[in-house]
DNA sequence: TATATTACCTATAGATTTACTAGGTAAATA
DNA sequence: TATTTACCTAGTAAATCTATAGGTAATATA
């Protein structure tokens, strides 16, 4: 598992808005019957959204949440490394990890940073739009 | 993360044997000592291993484990897939996972389908011998 | 101004997984 | 017979995941 529940329900949020939220705030509740998610978990993720500038939030009747940019702006590695945080394959590789001691001799270790590369570009390589396009 | 420590320990004793045991058995506790892995963890490691015929055993002195195939036999993919039972990268397309009820609709399946073929050739793609060859 | 509607905040908790540890038994060799 | 090895079952501390609970703050409408 490389990526959890909580960014695949991000993604899945991203999309709804560029389906059902061209032009107005959709409340998170309507997003979470939509989508069948928990709506207080879905609060901690669009909570996550906000804070950095993904989408934009208004209070009150008729607010909710809506995108701030074109489909195409948003890349499908942005969000996930947003909301999961990281997306090594390993723990070897992650940012936080102390470099282990056999980094300078491992023979896997070459391997875990090609599959990060691939992965990487695999995921900044799709947008919201693309999502769209192809099935 | 998509392989924990256990399929990462087993590639590094995998890796070990061709290094250090081309015609002879190799007890459990050098290997152990020569990598810095927990003896006891690496007992249920190599006991899957053995399990599934990749390495052969031998029980007292004199005895301990080795390959029983060529290094190029021996696929990252099959060694990773026998040890961490599972290289889906979603839950949504892991084998015991009940059928989403958005799969027919949902925007983001595809492209998790796509990852989880481009991991799964990466990994296929790369033998024992082929993580000696480059650095 | 009052009320309803929305986002936003902190804390907690059950379930699962990870990474071991403990304590044995069975088989092979010297 | 003693030592060395693999093999087996069970438990467990810590972390992570997936929420849930219960509030406060901001905005719009009546």
């Amino acid at each position: 598992m490389i990526v959890s529940t909580k960014g695949r329900y991000a993604l899945r949020v991203m999309v709804y808005f560029v389906l059902h939220g061209a032009d107005h705030y959709i409340p998170l509740k309507e997003i979470a019957e939509a989508e069948g998610i928990s709506q207080k978990y879905l609060e901690s993720i669009m909570s996550t959204l906000s804070k950095a500038g993904f989408v934009d939030a208004v209070h009150g009747k008729g607010g909710g949440y809506r995108l701030n940019r074109s489909p195409r702006e948003y890349t499908v590695g942005s969000i996930l490394k947003l909301t999961e945080g990281d997306l090594h394959t390993v723990s070897c590789t992650s940012q936080g990890a102390a470099a282990c001691s056999r980094s300078t001799c491992c023979h896997t270790l070459p391997m875990w940073e090609k599959l990060d590369n691939m992965v990487d570009e695999f995921f900044e390589g799709i947008t919201l739009a693309d999502l769209l396009k192809d099935q």
